[in-house]
DNA sequence: TTACATTTGTTGTTATACTAATTATTTTAA
DNA sequence: TTAAAATAATTAGTATAACAACAAATGTAA
């Protein structure tokens, strides 16, 4: 393969396989029975991790944009897993905070989440995780802007 | 950081990750005026190196489902960078081919493309490459069905 | 040959991704 | 203090992504 096409393939693969764990999950996550996507559970569970936090905040921490977070957080409104609260600081802005029920979910979930991500990494090793890491935030940092 | 919970940051990363790839790719094709999006060039590619192919073959190739290349290939006979032929041998089927004006268009990106998905691999050696590749190809494997 | 199964492609629906533009509010600077 | 700039969130438009259901054509087995 010539040198250059060879990274356009990499590309290809990085892509390819992001999209299959995603999938992945999305699966099994209906086969569970769950009424959520994998990006609304991203946002539940910095919700549990972290207590409330406005839609930046939410945002910056799962890297999506202040569109979709918007939608992400219509969705699981409508749910009623989650509130948009007053912010006593600031009028634009919201806490969003767990309901009850989305708490509870948060706690149902939590352990098959992990069984589901685990299967991925099935077969490889400590050091292929690091080694795995260490290029992902190399390839990262250089298209940060 | 909890075992379990490990798991789940590398997924994180991985699908961060391959959206920054995506994100950087489409920013630079709209700096350079060119009107199609990352997923349309990979079709007009595959094409390009393998000549006409139906619309099963092109969604195997790229890992895309059917529904999604019947929309990506709508999008590119509206541009008339490629056109919709009958299959000689099969009615349900159609032959994708290239217009000239698709042709003219791969053969100008080509060095571009090939430059842009270079600079996510800078700093990074051919042993880091072989590893990436292998860690992507065992995740994958992982999930298949 | 007929009935059934498979294949190819389409349509519909929901969700995410990104861009641009907009509103309301808050911050900063003259 | 007032005007301009910045920020938080929303809305609108277009493009993928995945899934289900479907139509038309082809293949296969009795």
């Amino acid at each position: 393969m010539q040198e250059a096409q060879k990274y356009s393939r990499y590309s290809f693969l990085l892509d390819r396989t992001a999209r299959r764990v995603k999938q992945y999950a999305k699966q099994r996550f209906r086969e569970l029975g769950w009424s959520i996507t994998v990006d609304q559970w991203t946002v539940l569970k910095q919700l549990f991790d972290r207590g409330e936090l406005n839609q930046r905040e939410l945002a910056d921490l799962t890297f999506k944009d202040h569109p979709t977070m918007t939608r992400i957080i219509d969705l699981l409104s409508t749910k009623e897993l989650i509130i948009r609260k007053a912010h006593p600081d600031d009028r634009r802005s919201f806490k969003i905070a767990l309901t009850q029920s989305g708490q509870q979910l948060v706690e149902e979930c939590l352990p098959e989440v992990q069984s589901i991500r685990m299967k991925a990494w099935e077969n490889l090793s400590e050091s292929d995780f690091k080694e795995f890491k260490r290029i992902l935030d190399s390839i990262y940092d250089n298209l940060s802007l």
